[in-house]
DNA sequence: CTATTTTCAGAACATACGTTTTATGTTAAT
DNA sequence: ATTAACATAAAACGTATGTTCTGAAAATAG
């Protein structure tokens, strides 16, 4: 299936669409539409509406206001529930990739998952991991599970966070102690041994907010 | 702060509100309201969402065609996420409570977990259960957790499920096997040993889709 | 180029939907 | 019993909002 080139208006509609509905909670009107993208008028607006729904982009309830439902890639609606973007994955000696904080705008070909609104206001811009083998089983932390992260550079003593041990060029995922000079890795398991390494070995990529399991 | 008691059509109008932003994605109209609590007139609805307000329970959008936007306990406007109640907590030795499948519609006062639309289509009707204490750590799930169950007599080999132990009258997760007239159920950490017990001995409650666990 | 399809414009239309008004019944305190 | 606050009712109003009609401009194909 090859996706067609959409004219620009067109797209900026769409992309309205999603921005207007995370934002507010409700889809917009076709007035709404018609003056976020300066539209002179509402036939058009209308007359491209047509089009999306043609091309499977949205749904349109008839005679319903605000009846535009915005569908995903397997044509389902999607929730307003925010989405975070899993970054890449974590793994005993697999580098993190690049985290560029700025890239917020642009919407690349992530996956996303959503996550609890909550969680979202608490902590603000929050990336996710998806973690690859089960070498983080020891930190209650299975092959498969999406990890939430909320980037920053420091930790509280018993956060779990991305730590980052230069020497190793590993990134894993464990319970932070600050101790002195050196850092206690403390996986959650209790009957596992914590990791002791130098404070400027170790440094701190994020703190995990939350773990995300699917099964079946 | 008192929770005053709410007349039971209020009450009735906002379970409505929520189940109606859950399914539609939209905010109901007066109208809608009006005919799914069988009220009427649109004034009494009008009147009772002005309640609403002042309680707290919703905002409205001034002449918003669908403008209501209901929130949650710190008053911030909710998704439109499905939400799963927590039924109540599971742990070794404690029992789970008694799981009416048919309360469906009068939401009682449960706590709610957000999960993804995807999960929710997959699977259908979802509960939760919160997760006490550490004793099942060697299924990688720890205390505090909230496991998403999908209800059901029966399960596949190595799933994992909440599994009703008759004799000991205990309920725990484990993977399950099933193996002649035994079963198996095998914690997913494989430095731990698995249970053998009678198939008769053993009642399968539902499988675990989904597991989440929120930090700091 | 002409022919055809796509896209845009402006205006009017029809109704979905929030709001208001007036009146009446119901409960609870004094 | 009186009063006031709470709740319901029916109808009408005004506008927010989806839809349609007619026509023309712009893009695309042959």
């Amino acid at each position: 299936m090859v996706t067609r080139k959409m004219p620009p208006r067109r797209q900026h509609i769409l992309s309205f669409l999603q921005d207007f509905y995370s934002e507010n909670g409700i889809p917009p009107t076709v007035r709404d539409i018609q003056r976020a993208c300066d539209i002179s008028s509402t036939s058009v607006v209308d007359y491209n509406l047509e089009k999306l729904r043609e091309a499977g982009y949205i749904n349109r309830r008839q005679d319903v206001a605000r009846g535009i439902e915005i569908l995903d890639q397997e044509g389902e609606p999607i929730s307003n529930a925010p989405r975070v973007h899993i970054v890449g994955a974590i793994a005993a000696g697999i580098p993190i990739p690049a985290l560029s904080t700025e890239d917020a705008g642009s919407s690349q070909e992530f996956d996303t998952v959503e996550v609890s609104p909550d969680l979202q206001r608490q902590h603000g811009q929050l990336f996710a991991l998806r973690v690859k083998g089960t070498s983080m089983i020891d930190a209650l932390i299975d092959d498969g599970d999406v990890v939430i992260i909320k980037p920053g550079r420091d930790a509280n003593n018993g956060e779990m966070v991305v730590a980052w041990l230069k020497q190793e060029e590993e990134a894993t995922l464990k319970k932070f102690y600050y101790e002195g000079r050196q850092v206690r890795l403390q996986p959650a398991n209790s009957t596992m041994d914590p990791i002791y390494c130098s404070a400027d070995n170790v440094e701190v990529r994020g703190k995990v907010v939350s773990v995300i399991r699917n099964l079946g």
